[in-house]
DNA sequence: CATGAATGAGCTTTCATTCAT
DNA sequence: TATGAATGAAAGCTCATTCAT
């Protein structure tokens, strides 16, 4: 029995090692130009291998997706109770994002969540994308919430900016190289921008005319 | 001489075709998912005869970019000189942006701009990167001349805010699958998107407190 | 000694196992489309347990061959003694082989005895050839009975005819793909073609001037 | 025009030179133990070349199941026309087949007319289908004309006959390595047992109270 | 100028077999 | 005895690129 639960935790370990190193490379060059191969060594297992513990490539790509989406998750569910209102709400969930980032770098330092063509619909798709849409509906609802206990804008569309807050979060972090280009032209860190990022954002969120603030 | 001049057009005129069609294909299926057959079959011309006008795959991918580059580069100096303080040079910026996006959707329909692992550093590349950072100082210079001019909020960071600017317009306009899924889930049109995200982007950097814009 | 015997006993026992599970996906898919992972799913043994009781992929086959060889051999003798001359003989012959057939469809309802291109000699095989060359001398010996007690057409060559009727035998069995096309086209059973077959073969050895049989 | 009239005669050629060696080796070796490597190898090709002749392996196993099937009917109808009666045809037809194994015997050394397990319907399948259906459908008509005439027996079903000779004289030619072992056991060449085999055939055949053959 | 033909390097995936436990 | 883990070799196929014509 405990020989069992070893192995099955044995066998865990090498599915992340695997799933790191094929993270790692697909955040470094994408999903096409990253090969079983190049997996394979840099696990340094054989190509093989790979398979007795993964299906096929796509496999692969799909169990970091999932992992990357219930990391942050959990991360902004820890995080949440401790908000007490919309506004406080939208920064946890924000922070939670930056946190994200800088303990997984890899998730959104690459083109990760980007387009690629599964022609099979695979069942864990589905996982993927329950999880998504139920990570979404946090940063509405705070958004409402907001809205009724004064802290944000009453005049945005809380759906809206939901999207909007998200997409730039994740682009924020996922930059472009000709935004890491220009960065670097005049000299700043990664870290000031995202500050800068977060700061402007909840700017133009929060509710100026708000009484209780004002008071 | 004449009939020299007249096959460097035809010439470039080939090219051009030959660049359409890339684009084209880029654009649908992302560059690793493009073959030189789908580009030859693409402009009816035969394999190997691409390789009379460019000398490679990626050659054809620099010279979209730097294309595109070009008519954006274009499209801004174009409406620039109408707009009459910093401000509205930024909302003339940002609606040149959606413009091109519009008229070259493919642009940043696509993950054009991202991920494709270059060998070899291209001379190319360093005129795209030219063009590029001047790009970006007309837009840093945009800021700087709307916080003299009261325009724009002076606490703001011109080029923290200049990256922050660009960035959200690429990423808006070019959706992730996930941000992509949520707008589906709630009913939202692309369009309708962007309209928002510029109307917030310019709410989060307008000078609120202008006496110009107060009289 | 005992615990010896039961051992060796349940090793038996588990090559039969083994064997069964063998045969069935060989004559159902062809040796090369079945996989030893395929084998070891159906015995609900691990892949590399065959190995404890086969030396490779070829053993089982040649495992496989004998063991029909001499099933068919065994009901050959059984029904044997029951003729009481020349042609009844070969009629029983011809009758064990069809009755092996409905019995153990999968040896001849496969390209079973085909083409297996194995590099090395098995010892395995000079066992099976010993069995097919007494099978074979077997049918020759009840046509030259047959030819002495008037039975069999004395015109025929015993050697060659038995070759022609063993060989007819084997195919009428194990059709071809267009054979099979054609006798379904023609709304026939497989039953009804392989008695037609018989009844021809019959025909074509007897001895019409039979003095003893016309009497 | 002459010019790409010879090169498409050249191309023709190419194919013919990568059938014939697909040919050799399918026959040699069995469908699924050929590999497009080996066809390449003699034909002193790159693997990819091939590629360009064939869209892949199913499509030469086609093409050279087609080659063989006109080949065939192509040496029956010139002989046909001679045969003065439906024996006489039959006669020609099994004397088609032989001769037709003589000059190509890879179609019939090998049991390359079996069970090759495509997933999807090919177009050509329906080409090879046909010209069998019509080529079968020959010998039935020649033996219902050689009953109407006499030649042949009444008391056979033409139907059931004609594929019963067919799958003999296949399977005649087309040998089990067994029937091999005991042809070479007892000092027979192939020739003096398909020579036997026809004379067998016939003799079960033909009608021996014909009023016009007793004349 | 244009092209058809050819290819080498690479891809994902399968599978018989070995070995430490 | 039985097995899970691992692997090397090979399979079918794609594709950017070169070259003779």
């Amino acid at each position: 029995m405990t020989i069992t639960a070893r192995k099955e935790r044995e066998k865990e370990m090498r599915k992340k090692d695997i799933l790191g190193a094929a993270e790692k490379l697909f955040f470094k060059k994408g999903y096409e130009n990253v090969s079983m191969a190049d997996i394979a060594k840099e696990t340094e297992l054989a190509r093989s291998t790979l398979y007795l513990y993964f299906k096929n490539k796509e496999e692969i790509y799909l169990a970091i997706a999932i992992r990357g989406s219930k990391i942050l998750q959990k991360m902004v569910t820890k995080k949440y109770p401790k908000a007490k209102n919309g506004l406080e709400k939208i920064r946890v969930l924000i922070l939670a994002f930056y946190q994200f980032y800088k303990e997984y770098p890899g998730y959104y330092l690459s083109r990760f969540y980007y387009n690629i063509p599964f022609d099979e619909d695979f069942p864990e798709m589905e996982e993927l994308n329950k999880i998504r849409v139920e990570s979404f509906k946090t940063v509405t609802n705070a958004f409402n919430e907001g809205i009724k206990d004064g802290t944000i804008r009453p005049d945005i569309d809380p759906v809206k900016t939901s999207l909007y807050i998200t997409s730039s979060m994740q682009n924020m972090i996922n930059l472009t190289p000709t935004i890491e280009m220009h960065m670097k032209d005049n000299d700043l860190t990664h870290e000031e921008l995202i500050d800068y990022t977060v700061e402007m954002m909840i700017h133009s969120i929060q509710n100026n005319n708000n009484s209780s603030t004002l008071k």
